[in-house]
Parts: structure tokens; C-alpha cells; sequence
DNA sequence: CCGTGAGGCTAACGGCGTTAGCCAGCCTGG
DNA sequence: CCAGGCTGGCTAACGCCGTTAGCCTCACGG
């Protein structure tokens, strides 16, 4: 991970970041992109093959946030679902743009570190006692939570603490 | 419903829902799709003030059916919220780009016939008995894991069914 | 001192959604 | 019977997108 990019990739990476993190996906062009770092767009052809290799290395930011705020809050409160779940969705909400492009398309796994995957879902994992099934539908449900909040499908004036603690007593009693 | 579009516009969506299904949203382009009615692109125009137009009407007909198969299914087997989940998950992953399309962005609340959203929720509401908060649960889990699939997020030797029938049992005992 | 590689640049291509403006044919009212 | 307007096509073009080709400059190592 470190040797993963060089120094001039890992800045466009960071300004790649804030671009979709203030003005969202659309707004993240190979041209907005090279005007915040006061260069031209052909020349990030130069650090990365294509545009998608940039949001490779967005997703990698991803899942390995994802797993640092899990491993944390399982640390805090070992063994607690709503630990870990509360975690999940207060990064989710607070990264929404990058939640749904690392979340809303295939997983590049064969262009992601070794293991990282696996990683994100270990503390999960744990707190379901290995039961993999179990794990899965938290997973689900956790993730179905978050995108249908981050578009809005709810309706406006919904409780969805109490359709959180709904779920996850149900899951987990 | 009836006379919510004239006739060449259903055929424009007609043709822009098999472009959609057959080959995924990146195809669905209004050059290609008037192609496929034998017409250039600007001529689209005539018929829907943009592409989003479009893309709402697709929305609204994924909602119509979703209502549909909801509600053969709850006649089918009244009170069953297997029955009810099996036919939501068999339905999206029939129409995977559709379902995609319709979900992963904020509803277009003000161009959608009135009450078709309520209509599509009813169904899971009453399987429920009106306890919202859990209705909200079982939504997220079912458009999570149905999300999670489409997009090839689990491992590939996930057993999906049980997963499914996991959370189901802890959602509804 | 020269060669080379790193990292910029401009120009351009094809595809995208979209707009402006033109035109053929049909339907209707006087 | 024909004039006018509406319907639904068309071409040309604009500005954006990702991307490629090819050029240039400069630092550094042999």
C-alpha cells in the first residue's frame, strides 16, 4: 500500500477524492479533475492508464476506511452489532458520494490490495460468530439502509433510527 | 396512465427499455435509441423534453410492475413475507439494468403518477401488520441483497438462498 | 556532455446530450 | 378547394466527455 502509487498519483488521487466528495460523481471529469491540480487533462494519462484507475484507487480509500471504522468500534464495544452498525452507517452518511461509487458497480477485486475485501467484512464476521449467512443478511441490511437513505427513498419524514433498531433487534436479538 | 403518454412515445419507451434490458444503461444512449426506431437522435425531442424524461417513464414502469408481482404474490399467499421476497428478488434480478435504474438515484417524486409509489410499498405494509419501522427493515434487507447480487458483491460460492431465508426467519419470525 | 525518462503541453477524435432551424405531409376551417 | 398550422421528421452544430498522438522541457546519471 505504500509503494501502491507514487507521490504525484497519490495527490491526484486526494484531489480526486475532493472533487467527488464536494460536487459528486458528475462533477468528477478527467478535465475538472487536472484544472484543481493546475494541470491538463491529457496529462494525468501520464500518472494513471484511465479513469477508472483513479476510482480503483477511490474504492481502495473506501474499504479501507470502512474497515478501519469497523475494526475501531468493534475495539470500543466488542461483540455489539449496533456498535459496528452505527459505525457503518455514520461513514457511509458522511462519505455518500464515495459510499455509492465503491458500492454501486462490480468490485474491481482483481486491481484491489490483497485481502483488503476480506478485511471490511472480518469484524462483521466476528460479531456474528462466524455464522456467514447471518453476516450476509446484516450486510444487506445495513447496505440497503444507507443507499435508500443517501437517495432520498425514504419518505422525508420517516424514523429511521427506530427502522435501524427494528432491524438489527431482529437480526440480532 | 392511459393518456399519460401518446402512442409514439410509449413505442420510444418501449424501444428504450429493451436497449436498457439487453444492453445495460451505457448503451441506452438517445442516439442509439433512435436507431433502434429507425430516426436520428434530435427527432426524440419532439416526443420528451430530455433524457430523463425517458428514463422516468422506465422508473415508472418498474414501480408498476413491482406493485403487480407484490400484489399476485400477496394473493397467492396471503401473509407471507417469503412468498412476498421471492417475488421481489425474482422480479429485479429478471430486470437487473431496469431495477438498477430505477433504485440507485432519488425518485422522481413530482413526475410519477400519484400514489404509485405508496401502491408499490402496500403490499410489504400489510405483510407487516402496519409496523412501518419493520416494513422499512425488510425493505432495506431485500434491496440489499438484491443489489449486492446484481452487482457481483458477494463472494461467488455465496449461498444466496440461504442468506435470504437467514434474514427472512430473524425479520419475520 | 549527452541520453533518457518523467511530466508537462496542444491538437484532435469520436461519442454524448442537446439546440436551432428547416421542411414535408396531413388535417381542418373558411 | 385551398390556406394555415401542427406533427414529426431532418441536418448542422455546440460544448462537454474520455482518450490518443505527438511534441517539448528539464533534471539526472553514465
Amino acid at each position: 500500500m505504500a509503494d501502491r502509487l507514487t507521490p504525484r498519483a497519490r495527490e491526484i488521487v486526494a484531489a480526486a477524492r475532493d472533487l467527488l466528495e464536494e460536487s459528486g460523481p458528475d462533477r468528477l471529469t478527467m478535465r475538472t479533475l487536472a484544472d484543481r491540480l493546475g494541470i491538463k487533462a491529457p496529462s494525468l494519462y501520464k500518472h494513471f492508464p484511465d479513469k477508472h484507475a483513479v476510482e480503483v484507487e477511490l474504492v481502495v480509500q473506501l474499504l479501507t476506511e470502512t474497515a478501519e471504522v469497523l475494526e475501531t468500534a468493534e475495539a470500543g464495544a466488542p461483540g455489539s452489532l449496533e456498535a459496528l452498525a452505527g459505525a457503518y452507517r455514520g461513514y457511509a452518511l458522511a462519505h455518500p458520494h464515495l459510499y455509492c461509487l465503491g458500492t454501486e458497480r462490480p468490485l474491481p477485486r482483481t486491481e484491489l490490495p490483497a485481502g483488503l475485501e476480506d478485511r471490511a467484512a472480518l469484524p462483521l464476521l466476528r460479531v456474528c460468530a462466524g455464522d456467514t449467512d447471518l453476516a450476509r443478511a446484516v450486510w444487506a441490511f445495513a447496505h440497503g439502509m444507507v443507499v435508500l437513505e443517501i437517495h432520498g427513498r425514504f419518505p422525508a419524514d420517516a424514523e429511521l433510527d427506530a427502522a435501524w433498531k427494528r432491524g438489527l433487534r431482529a437480526l440480532h436479538p
